[in-house]
RNA sequence: GGGCGCUUAGCUCAGUUGGUUCAGAGCACUUGGUUUACACCCAAGGGGUCGGGGGUUCGAAUCCCUCAGCGCCCACCA
């Protein structure tokens, strides 16, 4: 018999996961039976494994456990990302350490130290994701670098610019100076951050007062091409087609007048940038402004900046303003919050900046999406909470920056064939650009090193987004086998943060490609947060190292832990107490278990009355249960199906059942109940596979000698069958008789030892599971008598029964009339309201049948109720 | 600034269409219990005027209004 401790879990988790990929128990093919499949986010490449991961993670292998154990052909497709902007930071960082500038290396041997870097690290995440469980298809595993994968990525970008859905445009474009790359809006966080509100004095010409201006960034006057005033406000109508001069840059720009300045904030006048602003951009394109760049790619001045180039842009702020003062232009310097930008990557601020990027048009594209997630569900949101979000985002989605400054990526497959910018073609690979080079410029001399391939890369998301086509070759080979059996994938498990940026555009792209759904549901994982509900990070190190904990507890009880309080949509305050549960409830099971398999077997001993009803019952409650737990499933209620599991082995069946069959201690047990609670505890097994697949692997081969066929990982999710709910509710009366006994035990402070005689006043039945009552309830008898009886003894009720047991000269009768009394009063405040109700004829009238007949009973039970206390207390 | 959502026991949360079984679960807590599968345990028990106020209704945790607090998403206010 082998031991499943603490001590053990690893090597027991190591035995069975080599023990399923050597059967190939997670391998798929296509074949003839459904497919059920679903695609892993992809991780990136060179990340580990946290909370977040491990929460998604243990609900996919939930879901996809489930479907193999009910028949599907269930494929799980594992990968990683290359996360352009991460990675390449990485390695950067990586370099420099080395003493190694990214701006002395070429191209080529930047990528060298980037695969060199994704060949260390990379997959390391995956390996972490086997010693969760993990029962991905692991010869499937795809990295969107992949040759193939980027090959689908250049195909959709050209069959997009073929399109016309691809363009390139000078715009005012999101730059991380850190990174030195542009960012789509989305990878843009805003956040509150205290600054100043400089006010600063422009001189005027001639005599007049200067003209204050309020500006949160200093710095950037050298950038001013204008000072724009309210065309209303009349404390500047004299000013109107004056000139102002630019301290410290001792230019002249003119005032411009427009009605987007609001003459309440600030001091209604407002310095424009246009290089550096969004709106000053807007307005500069209106008024025919000058445009002057001031920063360089790492946000430091560059010449524009005078006396400041080569410095960054936040000691300029300082310096800027310190000379402003100095100069007695700085009127006012005031505490202001305001929203600052930050990159999702690097948490560098965000500069605007105009520059050429590619963009990919999103309107036309979306509309297939938005119907496909608002009105005909095909692609349902769990929870739909987020079809709001979803919908406010896709309403009004804008143009996709596609392009990014980076090397670690898909390049971008445009070529210059001369210095004009507008001069490129756009073609898989470099002898198709020739060809179309040399059309469109109508020189067939052109050569392929007069080519010159754009320099950017593609943004990460433009590899994710054709993720569920790509990873069975959709894109390239549309008629493949592959691909045709397992699109559209069934579940996709994700957090909202990565909604638009990855959810909306693959189901964009899904439609766009395939002309259909990339998935059929959407579930949206919360958050990880810790019991305070902080956000985890690695500053304020609340973060538990997720390998430490599947060391400590074993991979089964952090997944339950997990499951135990994570609804979909709601973000998850973890604890570790939660895999201390989950740690608990394995003992639990191995226990029972422990008490099953030690069973000395006797087939002459007698098949109880009592074992034959408790083997009856639990299997009505087991498919009870498992009813509750299909529809929790179906409903991706992944924490309560976990939770109704929980009950019914730890309650039901071992508090229970067990407790009830359970021979004295040292008998043997008979060997017809010895089987069908094998064959339940079996069931049970099933059950709790894929929330447990280690620890139930483990009993069941443990349990008898199985073929790799006959693995539980295989085996069949437990058929629903009818079930009897009146017995379910006879035993649950007799369970409240039964805990009544023993609260009366308790009372009376008699030890759990001592036997008593139960008396029954007054009914006319037997009371059910007697046999069961008598055995739980530790009684040397049961016995019906027509009323209370004139002895001494204590009495109790249960399921509006009266029950007595005699205590000779043990029982305190003050306390036991006081008792009654409050129990009286109580009777007698119910039936008042209950009566009450029944006398308002309004209620009568419009109340259903069914409650109004409820409501009757009600009175007749509390009369009855009455009549039984008094009685009782006439009898003391 | 716009939109959405939340507030139920000490904690984390369930509560379908207002009405049988509606005030629940798990954990935590209190009390008693260890040669008898499991103290990582067993048994019993306490605990909430369902955020405040108002309204609709015979009847409200559930529908409407309002106030307060919290959270999320979106947005170009210097």
């Amino acid at each position: 018999m082998s031991i499943f401790s603490k001590f053990e879990a690893s090597t027991v988790e190591k035995k069975w996961y080599e023990y399923w990929l050597e059967n190939k128990h997670f391998a798929s093919t296509p074949d003839e039976r459904p497919a059920y499949s679903i695609v892993i986010p992809p991780p990136n490449v060179t990340g580990i494994l946290h909370m977040g991961h491990m929460l998604n993670l243990s609900l996919q292998d939930i879901l996809i456990r489930r479907a193999r154990m009910q028949g599907y052909n269930a494929c799980w497709v594992p990968g990683t990302d290359h996360a352009s902007i991460a990675t390449e930071a990485k390695v950067v960082a990586r370099l420099k350490e080395q003493g190694i500038d990214k701006n002395d290396l070429s191209r080529e041997d930047f990528l060298k130290h980037a695969w060199d870097w994704t060949e260390e690290y990379g997959g390391l995440i995956l390996e972490q994701l086997k010693k969760l469980g993990a029962s991905c298809d692991w010869d499937r595993t795809k990295f969107t670098l992949d040759e193939d994968m980027s090959e689908s990525v250049i195909q959709v970008f050209v069959d997009l610019f073929n399109k016309g859905l691809i363009y390139r445009g000078y715009r005012m474009v999101n730059w991380d100076p850190e990174a030195q790359t542009t960012l789509s809006d989305e990878e843009v966080i805003f956040e509150e951050k205290p600054g100043f509100l400089y006010h600063i004095a422009y001189e005027l010409d001639g005599v007049k007062e200067p003209l204050v201006i309020a500006t949160t960034r200093p710095e950037t006057i050298f950038g001013d091409t204008a000072i724009c005033i309210h065309p209303e406000d009349p404390r500047f109508e004299h000013l109107k087609g004056e000139k102002v001069k630019v301290p410290i840059a001792n230019r002249w720009i003119p005032i411009i007048e427009d009605t987007y300045v609001e003459i309440e904030f600030g001091t209604g006048c407002l310095k424009v940038t246009p290089a550096h602003d969004i709106n000053d951009k807007v307005l500069g394109e209106k008024h025919n402004l000058e445009v002057i760049d001031i920063f360089n790619a790492d946000a430091t001045l560059n010449a524009h900046g005078l006396h400041y180039e080569s410095q960054d842009r936040f000691v300029v702020r300082k310096a800027v303003a310190k000379e402003l003062d100095g100069l007695g232009v700085l009127i006012k310097k005031e505490e202001y919050t305001h929203k600052v930008g930050i990159s999702e990557r690097t948490k560098a601020v965000i500069e605007p900046r105009l520059s050429d990027q590619w963009f990919l048009k999103m309107e036309k594209l979306a509309e297939p999406a938005i119907k496909a997630v608002l009105d005909s569900e095909e692609v349902a949101l769990v929870p739909a909470k987020f079809k709001n979000t979803y919908r406010h985002w896709m309403e009004n989605i804008r143009d996709w920056n596609i392009s990014r400054q980076l090397w670690w990526g898909q390049q971008i497959p445009a070529y210059y064939f001369s210095n004009k910018p507008e001069d490129f073609v756009v073609a898989p690979s470099a002898e198709k650009a020739l060809e179309l080079a040399r059309m469109k410029s109508e020189n067939p001399d052109l050569k392929e090193t007069d080519l010159r391939q754009d320099n950017d890369v593609l943004d990460t998301w433009f590899s994710s987004w054709l993720w569920p086509i790509s990873v069975f070759d959709g894109i390239r080979n549309p008629e493949n086998a592959e691909i045709n059996y397992y699109y559209p994938t069934q579940d996709l498990v994700t957090g909202p943060d990565i909604l638009f940026f990855w959810v909306a555009r693959m189901i964009i792209s899904g439609y766009e490609f395939r002309n259909e759904k990339p998935f059929s549901k959407v579930y949206l994982t919360g958050l990880v947060r810790d019991k305070q509900g902080r956000k985890m990070s690695k500053q304020l190190g609340n973060s538990p190292d997720a390998l430490k904990l599947i060391h400590d507890f074993g991979a089964d009880a952090v997944r339950v832990g997990l499951m135990l309080s994570s609804a979909a949509g709601n973000d998850l305050l973890f604890d570790e107490s939660l895999c201390q549960q989950g740690k608990n409830f394995s003992n639990k099971i191995w226990n029972a278990y422990r008490l099953i398999d030690g069973w000395e077997v006797d087939d002459t001993r007698e098949h109880s009355l009592v074992n034959k009803e408790a083997l009856l019952w639990y299997a009505q409650k087991f498919q009870q249960s498992l009813t509750l737990i299909n529809d929790h499933f179906e409903k991706y209620r992944i924490s309560d199906a976990m939770m109704t599991s929980y009950k019914l082995i730890w309650d039901d069946f071992c508090s229970w059942l067990l407790e009830a069959i359970k021979p004295a201690y040292g008998d043997p047990i008979d060997g017809q109940t010895y089987r069908e609670v094998r064959g339940l505890f079996q069931e049970n097994l099933k059950l709790l596979h894929p929330f447990m697949p280690f620890l139930t692997e483990e009993l069941w081969q443990d349990m008898e000698t199985r073929t790799p066929e006959e693995a539980l990982i295989v085996s069949s999710w437990p058929q629903v069958d009818e079930f009897d709910k009146k017995l379910i509710e006879r035993f649950e009366e007799a369970t409240s008789i039964i805990g009544g006994i023993r609260n009366f035990r308790k009372e009376k402070e008699l030890g759990y030892k001592e036997s008593l005689a139960l008396q029954v006043i007054g009914s006319s039945e037997e009371i059910p599971f007697e046999s069961l009552i008598q055995k739980m309830g530790q009684l040397s008898g049961v016995n019906y008598i027509d009323s209370a009886p004139e002895k001494s003894g204590g009495s109790f009720r249960a399921n509006n029964l009266e029950f007595f047991i005699p205590l000779e000269g043990k029982i305190d009768f003050e306390k036991e009339r006081l008792k009654l009394e409050e129990e009286l009063k109580y009777a007698k405040g119910f039936l008042v309201s209950v009566q009450k109700k029944l006398s308002n004829e309004r209620f009568v009238s419009n109340a259903p049948d069914l409650v109004l007949a409820n409501e009757r009973k009600k009175e007749a039970d509390a009369l009855e109720k009455i009549e039984v206390i008094e009685k009782s207390l006439a009898a003391l």
